[in-house]
DNA sequence: GATGAATGAGCATTCATTCAT
DNA sequence: CATGAATGAATGCTCATTCAT
C-alpha cells in the first residue's frame, strides 16, 4: 500500500467510525487524507470499495494475531487468555475500526453481507481453539461456535464500556477482569 | 398512541432495522406506513424525533421488564436467572428494534450521544440487581458496572449468533447454554 | 401532462437540442422550466426518462400526422405530395426536437437503440404509403423502405439546409422544390 | 503523421463515433490507442483539438475525391454519377467518422460552428458540379445549393439505412438503387 | 517523447423538509 | 387530520487537464 492509498486507508477508517457508512461523506475522508476527492477515485472504486478495503484489512490483522497465537507452543489454557488479551487490546487500540465493524453488521446490503461472511471465518479460528481447549479437557463440553460468539459479545462489550465511561479504568485492568469472569463465570 | 402513530411507529422501527439511521429515508417509512409523507410531519417533528420516539419506546419496555422482575418476591439468584431468560428472548423477539439500537450506539451525533445515556440506566438496573447479589454473596464480589456490560454483551453476541445462523437452534436452547456459560464460565 | 410536466418537456426539448444528449445538464433544463433541481426528479426517474418521453412524444405526433393523411380519402399521388409537405413543415416548426432526433440515432447507448426502435415503425409508415402507390402504378417498381429512408434523409437535408443558410429562403419554398427533386429526379 | 499520432487518430475517430463528443473519454481514447493518457497531451491540446483533427481530415478526404473526379476528363453526367457513387461508398467505409459527422453538426458549440463552415466548402464543391451540369443542360435548371444538400441527405439516409438494417443488402446495390431514385424520381 | 498520479470543477441524483389545499 | 407537489442543499462520482519524473 503506498503513502496516499494508506493516507485514504486511515482517513477512512476514522470517518466511518465517526459517521457510520450512510453518514460518511467522500469530501470529508478526502479532507481528512488531504487529498483531493478525485484522487479518491484514482485509487478506490467507490466509497463501498474503500470500505471494503477497510474491513477485510481489519478482519485480516484480527486473525493474523490469532493465528500467530495459535502457532506457539503452548497449552489450550494458556492460548485461550493470550488470545483474550490479544483480540480485547488489539480491539481496543483500533476501537474506531472496530466501531465501523459492528455498526455494519445489520442491515441487508451487500456490504454488510459481506461483512457477516468474513467474520464467519473469524469466528471459525475462535472455534478451533476452542474445540482443541475441549478435547485437552480445559473447557466443558459444549456448543464451541456459540461460545466463540459469546467470546465476540465481549469484545463488544467492552467497546462499549469504553465510550461510555471512557478511559476511567486502566484498560489492562479490564481485560483482566473480563477473562476471570468470562473463564469461571460470575456465580461465587 | 393513535392508530396512524403507531403505524409510523412500526414501520420506521422496519425500516431503520433494515437500513439504518442514515440509510432510512422518510419516503420508505410512509410507503411502510401506507401513509403519505406529509403525514408523517403531521406526527413527528423530524426524522431524528421519529427515531428517537422509536429508541425511547424500545428502552422504556426492556426496563419495564427488568423492573418487572425485580419486585418480585424471589431470591437473587432466580432473578438473575429470569432477567437473562427474559431480556435474551425480548431482545429476540424484538430482533429489528435491537438491530436499530446497537447500530445505533457508536458515532458523535446527537441521537448516538442520547442513546448512550438511555442505555446508561438501563445498565445502571441491571447493575443493581448484581449489586444486591453481591451482597447476598451470590454473585462474586467486583465490578459490577462491568458484569452489567458483558451481560449486554451477551445480548448482542445473540443477535449476532442469530443473524448469521438463522434459525438453525431453537432460540429456548441458546438460551439457556448463554446463561449457563455466563453464570458459571467456560472452563472445566 | 399537468402545467410543471409540459415545462419540464418544453424545457427539455430546448435543453436537449442546444446541447444534445450528454452535453444537457439538469441544472440547465430545471433554469428553462422555471422549477428547482428535485421537481424535475419529481416528475421523471431520470436524465434518460426525460429524453425518452422528448423522442417518444416526438415519434408519436409525427406519426400521427401521417396516419390522418393516410386515412384521408385520396390518391396515392396526392397522399405522397400531402405526407411531404406536411413532414417536412413539421419537422421544421419542431426543428428543436428534430436536432435532438437526429444527433441521437447514432452510437451504442440504450437510448439509441430505442430511438432506432421507434424510428423504424416511423419509417414502416412510410413504406406503407410507398407500397400502395407501386401497387397504383402512380411510383415506380422498386424498394421500398430504401424508398422511407430517402424521405427521411430529405427531411435531414432540409433541417442542415435551414440551420446552415438560416431563412434565406421562405420554407414553403424549399418545400416544393424539394418534393419536385424528389418525386422527378434531378436530370433534365 | 507519426505512429503514436495515428494511433491515437484511429482511436478517437472510433472513440467519437461510439459516444459522440461528449461521451466520449480521454480515458477510453488513451486505452483504445495503447498509450497513456498524458500522451494524448503531448500530441493534441486538448479533447477539442483532437476532434477538430479528426473532422477536418476526413472532410479534407471526401473533398479531395470530389475534386480528383472533377478533374477528369468526363462529362457532367457521367461526374455525377461518379461522384454519387465514389462519395457514397467513401461514407460506407468510413461510416465510424461520418456519424461523428452527422451527430455533431447541430448545437451551439464552436466545434459545432466549425463543422458547419467546413461542410460549406465541402457543399460549394457538389454545387459547382451542379451548376456546370445545369450549363450543360444534363440537370434541371435550378436550385444548385438545395441540390448539394439534398445529395448529403442522401448520404445520411444511406448510413442510417445501413444502421438500422445493418447489412442486409450490399452496398453496390443500395448505392446503384439511390443514384437511380436520385436522378430520375421516384414516380413512375 | 511518454507516463500516470493527482487534481477539482462539474454533474446526476437523493432526500429531509415545507406548505398550500 | 391528511396529502403530495415542490424545494434545494448535500453527496457520490466523472473526467479533462496538469505536471513531476
Amino acid at each position: 500500500m503506498n503513502k496516499t492509498k494508506r493516507a485514504i486507508f486511515e482517513a477512512a477508517v476514522r470517518e466511518f467510525s465517526e459517521r457510520g457508512y450512510n453518514g460518511a461523506t467522500m469530501d470529508e475522508i478526502a479532507l481528512k487524507a488531504r487529498v483531493a476527492k478525485g484522487t479518491l477515485y484514482y485509487h478506490f472504486k467507490s466509497k463501498e470499495e474503500i470500505f471494503s478495503f477497510v474491513v477485510v484489512e481489519g478482519i485480516k490483522s484480527m486473525q493474523a494475531a490469532i493465528s500467530e497465537i495459535n502457532e506457539m507452543d503452548l497449552g489450550s489454557f494458556e492460548k485461550i487468555r493470550l488470545i483474550c488479551k490479544n483480540q480485547l487490546t488489539l480491539s481496543n487500540d483500533n476501537r474506531e475500526f472496530f466501531k465501523v465493524l459492528i455498526s455494519q453488521i445489520w442491515g441487508k446490503e451487500n456490504r454488510q453481507s459481506e461483512i457477516r461472511m468474513l467474520l464467519n471465518t473469524y469466528f471459525r479460528e475462535i472455534e478451533k481453539v476452542m474445540e482443541q481447549a475441549m478435547s485437552e479437557g480445559v473447557v466443558k463440553k459444549g456448543n464451541p461456535k456459540l461460545m466463540s460468539f459469546l467470546f465476540f459479545g465481549n469484545l463488544i462489550a467492552t467497546a462499549i464500556y469504553e465510550i461510555v465511561n471512557n478511559g476511567v479504568q486502566s484498560i489492562d485492568d479490564t481485560v483482566n477482569e473480563i477473562i476471570e469472569l468470562s473463564l469461571r463465570g460470575i456465580l461465587a
